[in-house]
DNA sequence: TTATTAATTGTCAAAACGACAATTAATAAT
DNA sequence: ATTATTAATTGTCGTTTTGACAATTAATAA
């Protein structure tokens, strides 16, 4: 029987740093650790991938027992594989970035897994190489929704301009001309003026909009340019 | 001592996928493999990753002992890691790709290594899953090179505008107008004009031009757009 | 009825884009 | 020596995109 012989074996996990929108400001999702060492210390939600899944469906395993979710948005970042990233033993973890509807998320599970939203901006020291996985995936998160529509995800099937507005000023940590995002954002052709208005946030009301997703698929790889004025 | 009892441990290689061009065609380096199974067939160069090494750490040690080459452009693509992809044992890759002048190629390592270079679209069938690999790395490299001037990497030193163009075409399998092309790549300040000609391709001859590389540097994160009529 | 507020639509000059033409600098042919 | 040829380079110009800023609109509150 043929073998590798003698090479070394590592553990494997996976990281999940999951985005989410408030209607204010952007927050990711954090746990506190349930096993040493650094137990009960914030971290990522993670885990090992198992012998017969790989790491996307590790992820994506973890985010549902997690989040209660299925089917968000996924996407894998890098790896991270310094020899001595975990104090215990050598373990690679594939990092990724989630975004999901935050009001879908289910908040019952805060307390099964002592999970915790927290601003991005305002966040707790994390262990490990933690702290660095969630500044590159914001980095990421930036860039590629400078260019392609994938905000989107973070809101409700319903949602308005204005909150997309808040919402990519918030990502891209800058201010952006309403007028003229509002004028490039419908430009796409991805969103479809529903007849409903959102009457919250101010007297005149803003028009709901839904996604045209049959333009979203089509559009999901294609370059657009949604933010003025880019510069890393 | 703390341990994480008993979650299975797997094997990690990186692969890497080399792209060179011949001033004529983009390329790729293979090697044939020097290990069951499937030994002697094609496959990308790779290799395990080390006990004191990071998967980086891996692919920059690989490259430099089939190439000859350090410090060469190396982009971290993404985990491979179906848990059936290696029919010996449960292996793991992170995939990368490499840029580099093919000039700078050390020949002498085709033997050692039974290496050899192949045009990008008339290459055998690899081994595993490197096949998938490959058609991974050329979209990422498109996508990149479509934003990022990356492409120089792969050019020697002096270079001219007709050559960079013709990589141009044959990166993103398109024709692009060489007036518009030659002024665009210019006005972006990243090149420098040398009183050099190249007389080589053409009777009138071409300007050599060498990289700003204090304004490559500055812009390698920047985003241009370097591709008319960018879709994907 | 009017003031107020936020959403939306308008305006416009500057810049970028891209289709296409003309000129230039060399060599090869006559 | 002159001319034809070839590829590199620079020019032209209408169209589109961009982004700064103004005006209008649709509602509620005073």
């Amino acid at each position: 029987m043929i073998e590798y012989s003698r090479q070394p074996h590592y553990l494997v996990a996976v990281d999940c740093i999951v985005f989410g929108f408030d209607g204010e400001h952007l927050k990711i999702l954090l746990v506190k650790r349930g096993l040493e060492p650094e137990i009960n210390k914030w971290s990522l939600m993670g885990g090992f991938v198992g012998p017969s899944e790989s790491p996307d469906d590790a992820a994506n395993r973890v985010l549902k027992k997690m989040t209660g979710l299925e089917g968000v948005y996924l996407e894998q970042m890098q790896i991270y594989g310094e020899p001595l990233r975990d104090p215990i033993e050598r373990t690679l973890s594939v990092g990724y970035f989630a975004l999901i509807d935050i009001h879908k998320y289910e908040a019952q599970l805060n307390d099964d897994y002592e999970a915790e939203w927290f601003l991005i901006n305002d966040r707790p020291k994390l262990i490990f190489d933690h702290n660095q996985m969630v500044a590159d995936a914001r980095k990421k998160l930036r860039y590629k929704a400078a260019l392609h529509p994938i905000l989107f995800e973070m809101l409700p099937k319903k949602f308005t301009i204005p909150q997309l507005h808040i919402l990519f000023e918030e990502v891209n940590d800058t201010k952006i001309d309403t007028r003229n995002f509002s004028r490039k954002i419908t430009s796409t052709g991805l969103l479809i003026k529903l007849a409903e208005k959102d009457r919250t946030g101010s007297k005149k009301g803003a028009f709901y909009f839904k996604l045209d997703k049959k333009k979203y698929a089509a559009n999901a790889q294609a370059f657009l340019s949604l933010v003025p004025n880019l510069k890393v």
